[in-house]
RNA sequence: GCUGGAGUGGUGGAAUGGCAUACACGUCGGUCUCAAAAACCGAUGGGGUCACACCCGUGAGGGUUCAACUCCCUCCUCCAGCACCA
């Protein structure tokens, strides 16, 4: 017989729900913890993945609150984007409607899964009381400067027809789609992140408590390097080159200037030369390229020599200008000073095209280089040569002296680059909140005001998949009159990127119904930050990045008063079957609501956990969910066959689970939390167990497994939910043992053990030693 | 190329520098049964032995240490992110 799950699940979700046993309550006299897994696109059903972010901060928050913490641990929606809008094209529906069926059954869902959250605060954030809030947050950074509009080169998606922004384009191609993402010139939305990259780095010292990997991912990203600006002036025209060069050392060594073909000033400085021709071919022939060929690492560097000569301000020297495609304007200045003998890059430039070369660095003590016998560029550190003053120096000592050399010259300047772009944010499409601005013929761009927001979505919008903005179809919305002048003006019919919804909702999470604001700021204040986040390692960058920018800009208006949202982060990892990512092309997909009906929630909760450490993958293993539920009706039996009063020896096993359960718990280690607990389950077997320690059991299964552990805890007649019942504490008394195996080594090897009272002197041990059988044998 | 991580039985995975392989799966054996399933008990890294003893063993090779999966050095392989980033 096995334990009735079904009925037991229903039953106590029923009652939890009732009692309402989850709601969170603002109790600025109570310790907070604020636990918080990211919120899921509603796709309409849950999968594996969900399973496992929403167990693992399941079982935390349930350990948090048994602790005696008022937890916070709420759920909702992140509503808005794509899929809802191409369900509608491909249906004939509309996204509306489609996304809150979506939303009720995937509600439904991981209602059954048991997790405790207070469903009191969901928010969605396609409802207009969530996106007005984005609106404002929009107007409050128009008014800052930080959300501007500019014409520039964007990433264009061609199959999802939109936009996208840097961080959205993984490898060339659409983070959604994977198409392959083009070049456009168009006139769109920015947030100016830029402006935070300092704090945005320097903060990251801040997070002591997240993965290593995102920390060097956003790193990365950021990309500072710190380097010198070089101007080259031009001979005989009037211009000045300026480059940028994190090798300053190498300066001497310059033997010719690129600049990338799109750069402004070609065009300018080849006029009436021989080599115009040529060089604007090649140019040509570079646009066509798509910028993913360019940059593979295989390809040859193709280059033009402009006709074009400059001075190289180290040494006067001039030097040839040229044009090649493995120089990108977006950058630095869009132009490198080239030194063949140091940089691989340059050396097989210089190589194919036959320019000249000269060794500014020799290796220390090993055998001088020479420019024409070099088969690589020389690329670690040594001694400065043919670099003037500078002759002799150790090269990172030169990169510092000929900085400043050239700054005090006015040939130079130290300055630091970054990789960080400005955050892209307008989209063509419906299903967004829209862009909270109208513009006039007459005054321009002009903010809709606070008073009239939100400015709502259109219910009707034509969906015929076709190029441009739906909205744009949209008469009475589109057309308005301007608040300004009053005159006949239109509005932005472009939406915000679904991330920006996302960058703030754990604010709105404190204070869901607050009407004044995005949030509430003494609520925020009492649950932010997060203190623990949990979520998949995809959103190491986008989400993450824009959540610690909005936070920031929060921290300028005086809104909060923290400068990161999220504590403690935790990245659990990937859901596989037959070492694959279960997927609906692959067909390898294990549908949870199966796993469910056969089994009961908490047999998947329990061997989701089980099965591997959350940060590393997890294979999906049939014969394992079998195993997982073997063990709850092995610890289902113990009930009918307690027995009066255990052996001791089990109530030391007891409190050494309940140490061990805790410390991992604590840890994210659930996996050996859990075979630690089953431990204890192989000694009550060996011994019996009386109620009161087959309670303490139940209440430490309870996080993993909590309708069954309801179940138990009440028909033992413990009363009150054991969501209530207080986490237990472990006596260390127990903990100490009478007796020790101590191993004896001889050499490293183990050759003996022997078992002695716990407080056996040094002395007595080492006679013990000396005289065991085993051991002399070896130490003659 | 740079950055981060991983490599342990047949499998998933455990091990503050101190008994390598906890726990589970699988397999084998036993109890119960006419039989099977379930349940319960036991065995289970490789070599070796009737059985012990003993030897080998955490990707490879060195090193530190009385003692290394763990620390250091040099490699190899795999995964992930970034990448003509100047």
């Amino acid at each position: 017989m096995t334990y009735a799950f079904k009925e037991i699940e229903e039953k106590w979700r029923k009652i939890w729900e009732e009692k309402r046993i989850f709601q969170a309550r603002f109790r600025e006299d109570k310790p907070k913890y604020y636990l918080l897994e990211m919120f899921p696109y509603p796709s309409g059903k849950i999968h594996m993945g969900h399973v496992r972010n929403y167990t693992i901060g399941d079982v935390v928050a349930r350990y948090k609150t048994m602790q005696g913490y008022n937890v916070l641990h709420p759920m909702g929606f992140d509503a808005f984007g794509q899929p809802a809008e191409n369900a509608a094209i491909k249906n004939k529906t509309k996204p509306d409607g489609w996304t809150h069926k979506c939303i009720e059954w995937m509600e439904f869902e991981l209602k059954k899964m048991g997790f405790s959250y207070d469903w009191e605060r969901e928010v969605s954030t396609c409802d207009s009381e969530y996106y007005r809030w984005n609106q404002w947050i929009f107007l409050k950074m128009l008014e800052r400067g930080l959300a501007y509009k500019k014409a520039s080169n964007v990433n264009w998606c061609p199959s999802c027809e939109t936009t996208l922004a840097n961080e959205e384009v993984i490898e060339g191609a659409c983070w959604r789609c994977h198409q392959k993402v083009e070049q456009k010139d168009l006139e769109q939305w920015f947030l100016k992140i830029t402006d935070y990259k300092e704090r945005l780095l320097e903060d990251l010292a801040q997070l002591k408590e997240w993965p290593e990997r995102v920390i060097a991912m956003q790193t990365n990203w950021i990309g500072r390097s710190q380097g010198v600006e070089i101007y080259f002036r031009l001979k005989e025209k009037d211009a000045t080159i300026p480059v940028f060069t994190t090798r300053a050392d190498t300066i001497f060594g310059a033997t010719y200037v690129v600049l990338a073909p799109e750069h402004p000033l070609v065009k300018e400085i080849i006029k009436g030369l021989p080599q115009e021709k040529a060089v604007l071919s090649f140019i040509e022939k570079t646009e066509k390229v798509t910028k993913e060929i360019r940059s593979s690492a295989d390809v040859r560097k193709e280059g033009v020599f402009t006709g074009c000569y400059c001075v190289n301000p180290a040494n006067n020297e001039t030097i040839p200008l040229w044009i090649a495609d493995y120089v990108l304007m977006e950058y630095g200045t869009g132009a490198i000073m080239a030194v063949p003998t140091h940089d691989q890059r340059d050396f097989l430039f210089a190589k194919e095209h036959g320019l000249p070369m000269r060794v500014v660095i020799q290796p220390d003590g090993r055998q001088p280089l020479e420019a024409g016998a070099m088969t690589a560029a020389y690329e670690e550190d040594g001694l400065q040569v043919n670099s003037g003053q500078f002759n002799g120096l150790p090269n990172q000592e030169a990169k510092l002296k000929i900085a400043q050399w050239m700054e005090e010259g006015s040939i130079g300047r130290i300055r630091t680059h970054w990789r960080l772009r400005d955050w892209l944010i307008s989209r063509q499409r419906y299903w967004g909140t829209p862009i909270p601005v109208i513009y006039c013929t007459q005054c321009g761009i002009v903010a809709v005001p606070y008073e009239e927001l939100p400015v709502v979505l259109p219910e009707d919008a034509p969906f015929t998949g076709e190029g441009g903005s739906p909205l744009k179809k949209v008469k009475e919305f589109a057309e308005t009159t301007c608040p300004k002048c009053k005159a006949p003006a239109h509005r932005e019919t472009d939406t915000m990127a679904t991330f920006f919804d996302s960058s703030w909702y754990f604010l709105r999470f404190c204070s869901p119904r607050f009407e004044q604001g995005p949030f509430d700021a003494k609520e925020a204040g009492y649950w932010m930050a997060v203190d623990q986040y949990i979520g998949g390692i995809e959103h190491a960058i986008l989400h993450l990045l824009y959540s610690r920018f909005f936070t920031k800009f929060f921290k300028d208006l005086g809104m909060v008063g923290f400068d990161e949202p999220f504590t403690r982060l935790l990245t659990q990892g990937m859901v596989l079957k037959d070492g694959e990512v279960m997927s609906k092309s692959k067909g390898n997909i294990v549908d949870p609501d199966s796993i469910i009906k056969q089994y009961g929630a908490d047999t998947l909760r329990l061997f989701i956990l089980f099965a591997a450490p959350p940060e590393t993958e997890l294979e999906w293993d049939d014969r394992g969910i079998e195993g997982a539920f073997k063990f709850l009706n092995r610890v289902w039996r113990i009930r009918e066959n307690l027995i009066a009063k255990a052996d001791a020896s089990l109530s030391k096993a007891l409190h050494k689970a309940i140490k061990k359960v805790s410390d991992d718990i604590d840890n994210f280690k659930f996996n050996t939390a859990i075979a630690s607990l089953m431990e204890l389950v192989n000694a009550i077997y060996a011994s019996g167990a009386d109620k009161q320690i087959f309670s303490k059991l139940i209440i430490l299964l309870s996080p993993f497994v909590p309708h069954f552990a309801e179940e138990l805890w009440q028909s033992l007649g413990n009363g009150e939910s054991v969501t209530r019942a207080g986490w237990p504490q472990f006596d260390p008394a127990l903990l100490i043992e009478e007796t020790a195996v101590v191993v004896v080594q001889v050499n490293g090897k183990v050759r003996s053990k022997i078992e002695v009272p716990a407080h056996t002197s040094d002395d007595e041990l080492k006679r013990l030693v000396l005289c065991d059988a085993k051991i002399i044998q070896w130490i003659q």
